[in-house]
DNA sequence: GTAGGGTTAG
């Protein structure tokens, strides 16, 4: 074999030595035998520059594994090679092998049966690791320690945690690292509440804690404290580590920085962050994550800029964290640097950092860059495909959407709740935000609402009937159907709804309460009001800006009475729809006096929503002056909307007194001015009779290539859209032109 | 043979 002649217990390879053919390292050799080998060495190859020293344990695996090669291409098969196989997980060829041993009646030992059982840590090798499983049982080998640990993680890698326990439970002898092995089997699945209870039974029963329970143990089961809905055992945990004096573990304190800061308590984490005497990357990155997770991104950035003046190296773990945190603060020039860095640092493909870039780049609306980060990223998971699909969600391309949704089931994935809600989002008018009027262009083309509904359906039915449809992917499919008010399909959505028993999640119920308020059908959205057995403050904002909408004034002021008086503090959006409904109504002294309530009383500020509210409101009543101050007093930049808000109330007012031309003049002076605002102006130019204005306006509106886009209504009734423009005279089915012949003579006889 | 830190929505 090669012409050397092996002592006992020395084994050779080949080293790479610069300017030697044959540097030789020879390994488990004491120093004494150190001399001899070389000797035996150089007059064996005859290179009087060899090199001999004495090697560790990671050179003796090195050269069992070279021996092995050796022995196997003279035919003799050998156990180690075996060994070394299954270490680099080359299990086709580590099952191979194992059959020629046996042909050979050669048996594993109770090492290389640890190392194959490693192997079938995978759902597909479950079968070879149940044979072996047998073999080891047969050998007796069950309750050797590291053949017990392996089967059990073996067990719980391929998903088989009852498989896992019961292995766990019929063995003669409790040892702490089988024991630690189970707890672990219980979280790779998901089962945190299992892990605690295993440990908290075996430690009231276990008068030795010690032989138990090591630091292994601690920070498996402090991770589980920090999924569990409560802080308790975590903290009952935190105790038994000061007991058993494993306060110096740097493991564990980062394993009590996380159970602390998962459930919120910053503080706590970072006093022990701060206690720590020697911090490793690790606690930086849990500290940091801790501070992201609960959006404090600017202290996060701080922690992150500290690390590095300390000397730590951020690692990609670390750079996904900033960047969620760049996302957090739309910081798109952070989120850049941080790019580059990633890129620097070559960890661009990494399927998290490569993820957060997806995200940071959707949320700061660059989705072609978000786009170019996920095709980089190797090894796209479903969640690199959620992050885009919700970035295709945010910007309202429902298209892309759809297609990144072909993509990932053509990658023979499959959606869960998450990827449904974004696609579904995706639909929405809402998420179109400017682009709403492509939503509404779309219609009065004809083609899209039942192109759209089909969409939604045939994404979401399928997982209502595999039951992965949850209370988001539904919540988000309500929003759909309110936003394009399809009244059929909603009620339809309802009863489906109740068969799955989500008619209590409560964003469902909101959903369906906006939904119907939306189709108009206010009785209905009440009914569902009523209903609810938790209602939060988006519910009755929800609620009071419906009734308020629908004309139902009185009903939405006294449900804002109601609110307030069983103790659910109002925000600025309740005090949004309360504003628009005493506009509605014209009740200009309450909205007066609402308007003050709401800074007086509950601290809120009014934004440019309440202003413009409040504009329209002492407009349409005549109150041009007292408008006008408003509005001066409101804002440094002129709102296009609410001043278009005043122009139009102004209109309907129909009064002698007009306002200023200054009004109108600075209507054009604000940014991102809209054909609308235009066509207003010249209409109030048109009504005073300064037809040269007219003329001016719409001169500088065909320079500006503006056109007017008339706006436009709709509704679903019977899965039919029927889509009215403003003053739209004909084109309404019999039973309609009906109806609105019975409304407008009532609305005439109602004055 | 057993430990701690990461990404997606609402």
């Amino acid at each position: 074999m090669w012409g050397v002649r092996v002592a006992s217990r020395a084994l050779f390879l080949p080293g790479n030595g610069a300017g030697s053919k044959f540097h030789w390292k020879p390994c488990i050799c004491s120093s004494a035998s150190k001399q001899i080998f070389r000797d035996e060495l150089v007059t064996l190859i005859g290179d009087p520059s060899i090199h001999v020293h004495a090697g560790g344990l990671g050179d003796s695996l090195a050269a069992r594994d070279m021996f092995g090669r050796m022995a196997d291409q003279h035919g003799a098969p050998c156990v180690s090679t075996l060994y070394f196989h299954a270490k680099r997980g080359e299990d086709a060829q580590a099952f191979m092998h194992l059959s020629r041993l046996r042909r050979w009646g050669l048996k594993p030992n109770e090492v290389i049966l640890s190392a194959l059982v490693g192997i079938c840590g995978r759902p597909n090798r479950i079968d070879h690791g149940m044979g072996l499983h047998c073999f080891i049982l047969k050998q007796g080998f069950q309750d050797h320690h590291f053949i017990a640990s392996s089967l059990v993680v073996m067990y719980s890698k391929c998903a088989r945690v009852d498989s896992a326990r019961r292995f766990f439970e019929e063995r003669a002898v409790y040892d702490c690292i089988s024991w630690n092995s189970m707890i672990s089997a219980y979280l790779r699945n998901g089962m945190s509440k299992e892990a605690i209870d295993l440990f908290s039974d075996a430690v009231g029963r276990v008068s030795d804690r010690l032989a138990l329970v090591n630091n292994f143990t601690l920070s498996s089961v402090l991770k589980a404290c920090a999924l569990s809905g409560s802080i308790r055992p975590g903290r009952s945990v935190h105790g038994l580590v000061v007991k058993l004096d494993f306060e110096w573990d740097v493991v564990l304190a980062g394993s009590l920085m996380t159970m602390y800061s998962k459930h919120g308590c910053l503080g706590r984490a970072r006093l022990i962050f701060e206690k720590l005497g020697e911090r490793d990357l690790v606690a930086w990155n849990a500290m940091i994550s801790g501070y992201v997770q609960f959006s404090h991104d600017e202290e996060a950035m701080k922690l992150f800029q500290r690390m590095q003046l300390e000397g730590f190296l951020p690692n990609e773990i670390t750079l996904t964290s900033v960047l969620k945190a760049s996302a957090g603060l739309e910081d798109i020039d952070l989120g850049k640097c941080l790019h580059a860095y990633v890129t620097k640092r070559g960890h661009i493909s990494d399927s998290f950092a490569g993820t957060a870039l997806v995200d940071m780049y959707s949320k700061c609306s660059e989705i072609k860059d978000a786009e170019h980060a996920f095709m980089v990223v190797r090894g796209r998971s479903l969640v690199s495909f959620n992050a885009l699909i919700s970035g295709y969600c945010l910007m309202g391309d429902h298209e892309r959407a759809m297609l990144a949704y072909i993509n990932l089931l053509k990658q023979a994935m499959r959606p869960d709740p998450l990827t449904l809600t974004g696609l579904l989002c995706s639909c929405s008018s809402k998420a179109l935000g400017e682009g709403s009027q492509a939503h509404c262009h779309a219609i009065k083309l004809g083609f899209d609402s039942d192109i759209s509904l089909g969409i939604l359906w045939s994404v979401f039915m399928p997982s209502v009937a595999s039951q992965t449809a949850d209370e988001f992917s539904t919540s988000a499919v309500i929003k759909v159907l309110a936003d394009w008010a399809a009244a059929e399909q909603g009620k339809h959505l309802h009863t489906l709804v109740i068969k799955m028993g989500l008619e209590s999640a409560v964003f469902v119920a909101t959903g369906l309460v906006d939904m119907y308020c939306k189709c108009g059908m206010v009785e209905d959205s009440f009914k569902v009001f009523v209903s609810m057995s938790l209602r939060n403050d988006v519910a009755w904002n929800v609620m009071i800006t419906g009734l308020g909408h629908n004309g139902r004034c009185t009903k939405s002021l006294e449900l804002f009475h109601e609110m307030v008086d069983i103790g659910v503090t109002p925000n600025a959006v309740t005090f949004i729809g309360v504003l628009a409904a005493c506009n509605h109504a014209g009740l200009v002294d309450e909205g007066r006096s609402y308007f003050d309530l709401m800074g007086s009383r509950f601290g809120i500020s009014p934004s440019i929503e309440h202003y413009t509210c409040m504009v329209s409101l002492l407009a349409r009543t005549g109150r041009f002056h007292e408008a006008e101050l408003l509005m001066n007093a409101c804002s440094s930049l002129p709102d296009p909307v609410m001043w278009r808000s005043f122009l139009a109330s102004c209109r309907v007012r129909r009064s002698e007194e007009r306002p200023s031309r200054a009004s109108k003049e600075r209507l054009l002076s604000a940014p991102d001015v809209c054909s609308s605002s235009y066509v207003l102006l010249s209409n109030l130019f048109a009504e005073e009779g300064l037809w040269p204005e007219v003329a001016e306006i719409r001169s500088s509106m065909r320079e500006l290539g503006m056109s007017k886009e008339p706006g436009c209504s709709w509704i679903a009734v019977r899965n039919e859209t029927h889509v009215f423009t403003a003053e739209q005279k004909s084109g309404f089915p019999d039973h309609m032109r009906a109806t609105l012949f019975l409304v407008h003579s009532e609305m005439r006889a109602g004055g």
